[in-house]
DNA sequence: TGCAAGTAGTTAGCTGTGCTAACTAACATT
DNA sequence: AATGTTAGTTAGCACAGCTAACTACTTGCA
């Protein structure tokens, strides 16, 4: 993993390591921020998140939940058990193979999911807002640079 | 908590949801693939975190460093105590005030969390190092908007 | 065809992190 | 000196992550 670009002592302003340093910390506080916001759906975050994976894709397997989760398949068995019985999603039999457990939103589970997220990215453009259109369009460039960088997953 | 530049229902390509959204998931994303080096360090992602102030600031006392992590103060309790059985920080008492604990990092906590830093950003300069130079400039250029963004804790 | 191997999900039990409530010890006030 | 305030710890709860072990199915092959 060798760096390009990177060969003084002192990084140049702009050298990938202070990119780097400063997109960290960035992130960090941007979802510190949101974070708030998520506590007035009354959901954990990890439950937030495999709600909306659910509300915004097709059924999935609680294999392929745990996988677009990040997390082991006993872990999404629990979540999904709280949010079925928060009439928040609700387990579909697969027809050809009885053992596979599809999930799909209740319109409770979607009506409280969109409500979370209008309200974060609600807090976020009231931010976003007070920059100048300038400020905004450099912002806006930068965005596709991030999403290029994160996409390698 | 109005919005500005919104008022047709299609919103404009550099309208503040349109970016906040893009910008949560960007952030989300990030801050997911990094946490994958953090691992690497054998230490949890509040004790990281916990150990990064201590770390990069004065000796703090219990108070403070739950302030600065944004949790509870017996939650930093015993986050310190965990940090301090590890070896990687101690416990300083103030010599006029006998309630109060001053917490400051050992050199051990110094080694393993510069090391896990170092890491860290070694994962994404490795993926800004991919970017032209032209989009590098312009993510650089992005980054103290993102500051200010989320500077309003 | 029938049995072994593999697969999807659940259950059990552990660790760690968040919280509140209740406590101890030390300081400050009057 | 008594009272209240402040810093930190302890106790106990809920939840989310994990592995290991289990159940119930499906598949594959001899």
């Amino acid at each position: 993993m060798a760096l390009r670009q990177v060969s003084s002592k002192v990084p140049r302003s702009d050298s990938a390591e202070i990119v780097a340093d400063r997109l960290h910390s960035a992130a960090i506080h941007l979802l510190r921020r949101l974070r708030r916001e998520d506590d007035a759906s009354g959901l954990s975050a990890p439950r937030l998140s495999a709600l909306s994976v659910v509300v915004f894709g097709r059924p999935l397997t609680i294999g392929e939940l745990a996988a677009a989760e990040q997390v082991r398949v006993p872990t999404m068995s629990r979540l999904v058990a709280a949010l079925e019985s928060a009439g928040l999603l609700r387990r579909l039999p697969d027809p050809s193979d009885k053992r596979i457990v599809r999930v799909e939103a209740t319109s409770a589970g979607r009506t409280i999911l969109l409500a979370g997220r209008r309200r974060r990215v609600a807090a976020l453009s009231a931010d976003i807002g007070r920059l100048t259109a300038a400020e905004r369009r450099e912002l806006m460039n930068a965005i596709p640079l991030l999403e290029r960088l994160v996409g390698r997953d």
